[in-house]
DNA sequence: CATGAATGAGTCTTCATTCAT
DNA sequence: CATGAATGAAGACTCATTCAT
């Protein structure tokens, strides 16, 4: 059927662009893993870019989706944000193709397609953004940088599709109960310890990596 | 001028490879980028490949190198890892190209080549599960799971790669004290909050996703 | 109906093929062009070699009927001349994309078509042929070489086709009178001007494309 | 040599474009005719089409250049126009590949290649234009359409590089000087005789081609 | 040290055509 | 009568690499 040999080049593209990038797939092996011939794939998909193209909008839109869904209704910021946070998780760990694909392509989309996944990936890191930002004016959540503690949880997040396997022993749920404590731990009000030694740090890092890092 | 030669080759391969990643990139980029015939380019390199393998390799001895440098005589875990931490961070900011071929073109290596990238790159990242471990045992870090603690925490700061740009209005101090400071927060003692609802999210991914996600 | 789809198929290849050449133009053009599946093509037409060797073959043999019925009963070699002319003029005017196929895609016939086009083609400028040897041999005609005569006048007379246009200011018949009487003047008798300096132009010819034309 | 190599590349492609068209021949066919492997190809020319069109230009170039040396110091009208014929024909007949891919090709030129030598020849033809309106001006030249009559001879010329052959009998300096004359003629003084059966030749051609010709 | 020339194998994509439905 | 599905062969073009100069 039309549908299922569409449905099984999309998921071959997944998979492939997923583990060898976008560049690194060739269309022989979209055929292959999709069993048709490499002309047969093209009833199913544009130019491997438009594929690639909406892979990712499909991706997002999805993520972006499930994001509304899961939060309407929440108004406490803490409320939304373990919830942004355990379905990031969730989703991270059991698309992690789609998600690695959405994370690490960006690079091979033309301009144009470009703009349209880095729209809604703004869109949804604004979710995470405005439920920080509330919970930082309510007193319940504590950050000096709230721009850059988002982009810092939002990638500890998306690293989840780089490791997680369902074969281990930790369960998803417990999975993303943890990343919602990490991230909730992380606004907490809590007295630092003593600051590391950036000096210090920072004379290794000229040391080692030559006079080209004066910027340090 | 051979120094000179083979040192641009070296830098224009990095700026290529993470900005377009190794299969996206040519031989002829290359060689237009490193000013330099692509023929000529064989005189400072052996294969593509091999060219990657070298960058990634060095790139991660420099990286253990510089933590080890940082971290000895330090013996209290919260001080080795903090120190890590700021280290990491400060080295994925002012060297984003090669920390980004690094995290992102393992999958371009051979099976021999990615051999040894992952053997230091277990390396290095043994130095921040010790840490953790240690202070768990002393009882000055808490987590149920050190191991995905480890992972979660070692992406937050992998992401500074993607986004940190030096025009922007943190300076290089603030931020590797700040990612130091959520590092510390992740792992101090702190009642969590209610956790999310983690029923309706796992609905929420299986009604977007299908349910070919019916394992969620 | 299918006689209807026939007929498009048809006239959109002829359309087609006059625009961008046989190798130009792809089955899914003519599909597009004759609202059909490139697949239902298939109900009204062989292969696409053989619907160009049809067109060409009918289009030849109206041209042929056309101008026995025109000359029959005619005998003068003056009149029999120009009522070809007329009607050469007429037919390229009014049909200018059979016509130009006819012209320009010889070439992409096989050896077996072709026989069967260039079979039609001299038999009509046979015609030609009989009418101005007849004036020739009355001493109604004069030129010095019948048969180069013969093919400059047919190549002016096909140009029609290339550049007339039912838009332009010339009516159909004002434009064949035209052709008619150039050609008539064409095989009167009249003293030659001067000749054209010939050494001169093959000088020239020689200086501007170089000694690879020697020949000249 | 590199200029031996880009010299074959030329000429393979002049033959093969006169011979086959552009799209009916195929970088393969180039490759073999130049003696060089597909990929070196590249080395010698952009894409195909670039090469169509500078063969083009060039062409055009060429035959611009010559007419204005050969006419450069001629006023009388029919001089200039009997040697720009002579000229014409002799490149026709000398350069019948070149010239046959110029008259032919045209439309598979991409939009900004089409312009450039749609205006070479242009300018070209207006050479001949104000050699026939002086003419006609002057009272030596008579025709009550210029520019139907500028383009039948025009056409007339062109057909030299679609039947000429140098192994034929006509040397040419008789070929130059039969058209040189046969273009005189045609703009001669000379009563015309009897108008061919325009309405007849009308019938015949509505008859032949069917209704949809009722534009006749 | 440097590179123009060269190429076999590969790239993505389209070709004309067939056939089961 | 009509067409989606399918494909082997071919389309133009680029790849990473080598080598004689």
């Amino acid at each position: 059927m039309a549908v299922d040999s569409r449905e099984r080049v999309h998921r071959a593209a997944v998979t492939l662009f997923a583990g060898k990038g976008f560049h690194g797939t060739g269309i022989r092996d979209l055929a292959q893993a999709a069993k048709l011939s490499s002309a047969s794939l093209y009833h199913y998909m544009g130019t491997k870019e438009e594929l690639l193209a909406e892979i990712m909008r499909e991706s997002l839109e999805r993520l972006l989706e499930a994001a509304a869904l899961a939060t309407s209704g929440l108004t406490a910021p803490a409320e939304r944000l373990t919830t942004l946070v355990a379905l990031h998780v969730l989703t991270h760990a059991t698309q992690p193709d789609e998600t690695r694909v959405v994370d690490n392509e960006v690079h091979a989309l033309s301009p144009a397609a470009r703009k349209i996944v880095v729209e809604l990936r703004d869109a949804y890191e604004q979710l995470w953004a405005s439920a920080i930002d509330d919970g930082v004016a309510e007193g319940v959540f504590h950050t000096e940088h709230p721009t850059v503690t988002r982009l810092a949880l939002l990638e500890m997040c998306n690293g989840v599709a780089r490791w997680y396997s369902p074969r281990g022993t930790l369960v998803l749920d417990e999975l993303a109960a943890h990343y919602a404590q990490l991230v909730m731990r992380a606004l907490a009000h809590t007295g630092t310890g003593e600051n590391p030694d950036l000096a210090g740090c920072r004379a290794v890092v000229s040391q080692v990596w030559g006079i080209r890092t004066a910027g340090v």
